[in-house]
Formats: C-alpha cells, structure tokens, sequence
DNA sequence: GTGGTCTAGACCACC
DNA sequence: GTGGTCTAGACCACT
C-alpha cells in the first residue's frame, strides 16, 4: 500500500498517515493481523522523521485501528466495535458536513448519494502495490 | 442564537466558532441579510479576544458564509453555489468517515441512515434564544 | 453620471467615489467647468454619510481634478498638468502591475495590449444618464 | 534579497512586504522553490513585529505566489496561473491608472511607453545581495 | 526551530 | 461604534 504525505497540506502529516492506514483498512488494502512497516522504515521511505510516523502510529493505537507488539511491529488490529463514542464522534462530524452541504444548496438526496458514493469508494479504493 | 465555545476541546476556538455559525446558517438560526455581532461584541460575550473571533469571521468570508459589510459590519450571506471545489472537499471528509464506519462494522444502511438523521438534524437543531 | 457604491468592497467609500469621478472625467462625462453634485446631494443619492462624500471631494481637489467653489460647489477643474510627482507614483503603480502580470505569465505584448485597451475605454466608458 | 519598510507610507507594512515579494518574484531575484525567510526571522530583520509578516505571507499564500511548506516554510510557487479572475482584477487598476494618465494629458502613446519601461523594470529591478 | 493560536492593549481609518 | 493595523509576549503543535 502506497502512502502519500502532502507537506503543503493544512493538516499535520501525522494525521495524514493516520487517515491514509484507516482509508486502507476499511478498503482492505491492510488485513487483519498484517504488519506495518517498521516506523523508522517508513520514515524513511517517507522520507519524514520517525517521530512523526510514531506519533500517527500511537494514535492509531489509541483508537483501536493497530496493536502494537513488542516484537512484530504495528498490526493491523482484529476487529473494532461500534462504540458509542465512536458514534457520537462520527455524529458530530456528519452534523457539520450535512450543515456544509445544505448551505452549499444540496438537497438531502444529493447529500445522501455523495454519502454513498463514498462508502462504496471507502470498501474499493483501487488497489496499488506495496 | 448562542454560540458556545469549548476551551478544553482540540479544535481551536476561531474554529469552533465557524462551524457554529455554519450550523447555524444552515438550521435557519442565522437568515441570509441578519447581522452578526461585532467581533469586539462577541468577543466580549465569549469571554475571548476580538482577533479570535475576527480569524473566525475571515475564514466564514473567504468560504462564502458570511460577507463583510463596511456599514453592517459581518453579515450572512445571500446565498452560496455548489461549487466543484466544495464537492471535492467534502468528498473527502466523507471518504474518510466513511472509511471509519466500515471499520467499525457499520453497514452501508447503518451509515447512511446516519448520514441522513445528521441531515435532518442540521435542518433543524433546536432552536434556543437570542 | 451615475457612480456606484459597494459596501462590500475592500476599499473605502470615498475613495470609489474618488476613483470613478477621475473615471468621468477621462471620459468626458464630466466636463470642464461642470458641477458635481453637492455634497449633501449626492450623500443623499447615494444612501452614505455626507462625510464621506466631503472626504472624496476633498482628496479630488487635493489631486486636483476638481475645484472648490463657494458659491457653485464642487466644478471640474480645467486642465491638469503632468507633473513629475504624478508620473513618478504612476510609474510606481504601474511598476506592481507588472511584477504581478510577470507572474502570472503575461508577456510584455500581452500586457501592453491589456494597458492599451484599458486607455481606449478609459477614454469611451459607456456614456449613461445623469 | 533586501526588502525595506517605510512607515511613514500610509500603506500597511504587511502590503508593502507582499507588494516587494512579488517584484522580487518578477524580477527573478526570488526563484520558483526558493524559500523565504522565516516570519520571525524576516520580522527580526526589519524590526516589526512577526505577526505584521505572517499576514504578509498569508497574503501571498491566497494568491499563489508562495506556498507554505509545513517543513521548510515559506517558498516561493513553482508556477502561477493566469487566471480570468486576475486579469479582471488587473483591467480595473490599468482602467483607473489610465483613467488618471488622460487627466494629467498623457497621450496613449506616451502612457504606453511608461507601461512598457515598467514591465522592463519589473523584469530586471536592480539585482542586490542576499 | 518552525508556524499556529491566543491574549492584551494601543492607535487609526472609516462611516 | 465599526473594523483594520500593529505591537508584545506567552504557550503549543509540528517536524
């Protein structure tokens, strides 16, 4: 899976990295049980500094998506439930997305199939190597 | 309408403010003409600096929310097209809350039963005084 | 003539005021020896504080485009002399322009053409009432 | 590259530092990928205050002649459109320019002289150190 | 060490 | 009274 950091963007690279690893688990690009690079290798092949990419790791972590072992490195975490934390969270960023796209005049129906469009692209993003 | 600012929160406050007011617009709180308060008055109502509350006004002006007036100081804007820009941006974010639902084993119908409740929501949040 | 006003400009009041009377006067909507308005009159017109029309009227006659008469009011001046500090703040102006027309990769013929054209509608800005 | 300051000038610091930035630019003195100086540094150097040349740089981040680079600051952009929007924003200043030449008697031909020997200058201002 | 955020307070331009 | 400009200084986020 290939990784791409925007150092232009408006938001840290380590979020970038973070969102880029859920992007790939929910496509299955990343399977359960699958190893992540080392952080000093993808640092590197990044060509970032390895406390960024462990600070993307950590939180990762922290939410669920990886464990981290001692031995194997970062894997890909088993499973992850619906917690309702989890829901508020999302809640909360959907009112605002929908509060975005009624202002920019789409109707709830054009708003739900934008939401659809992009779950389905969420389960394919189109397979890359590595 | 009452804005309410979060101090403990990661978001920073310029920002909290903007989306509020973009909710805001969008559930019919804040009509298109209305005037907003000046920064130096809201400010003082916050409990927070006038430039905070000026950086969250420029950046509602330069996403076309808002217009500033020379005479009326902030106001909501008339209107606002659906740009290509804005689909792609929000695409994006969609993308990528997409992408954690199905991580957190949310159907399509789940999700987008969601995604339509927030809709309605931002429709409609409870209206409160002033 | 007619002028107009946007209060959602970036620039003040008087100086659009300003500006599109220097416009009348190049292309002969004003002429010599005519009368503008008085102040209190086209405040009124306008829908503006007549302070602000006093300050247009007053930077005019600085500049000397206009000349302030007691009894008749604001009239168009006569002649205007090419003096060296004019040429050298227009030099100055037209200096930017350029860097910015540099960078956006408009070469010298181009941005020549754009200055001439710009002169021959200075010259012939659509005539309208008043 | 030698930026200088005038307070005595009523326009503000923040546009005086963008108005040098894009001759710079222009004139080549400032190449595509070059980075500018740090905000604090630049602010050190001309004894004003950081935030005075943040809004500076913000300034020319809007417009596209600098990019802010999350790891080397500020640069300058590889390349800059010519966008309609540009040269609609240019036409109204070389309007008005023209407009204030036809007052002070400039003919075209003398007017599109001095447009000329500025677009030169703007290409080649005189190169100074550092 | 970089930029980002926030505060506090002063002075000015505009209306 | 409105926003705009500038200063000064503190603390934090990011790399």
């Amino acid at each position: 899976m290939i990784i791409e950091i925007n150092t232009l963007s408006h938001s840290p690279i380590y979020e970038q990295l973070r969102d880029q690893v859920v992007i790939g688990i929910a496509s299955k690009k990343l399977l359960p049980g699958e190893a992540l690079p080392s952080v000093r290798r993808l640092a590197a092949d990044l060509g970032i500094n390895f406390h960024t990419v462990n600070k993307g790791y950590t939180m990762l972590c922290d939410e669920g998506y990886i464990v981290m072992d001692r031995r194997k490195g970062a894997v890909v975490a088993q499973t992850q439930k619906s917690t309702s934390e989890f829901t508020s969270m999302l809640s909360g960023k959907l009112l605002l997305n929908a509060a975005e796209a009624v202002c920019h005049k789409l109707s709830e129906k054009e708003y739900i199939a934008l939401c659809g469009r992009e779950y389905k692209n969420a389960l394919a993003v189109s397979k890359e190597g590595i």
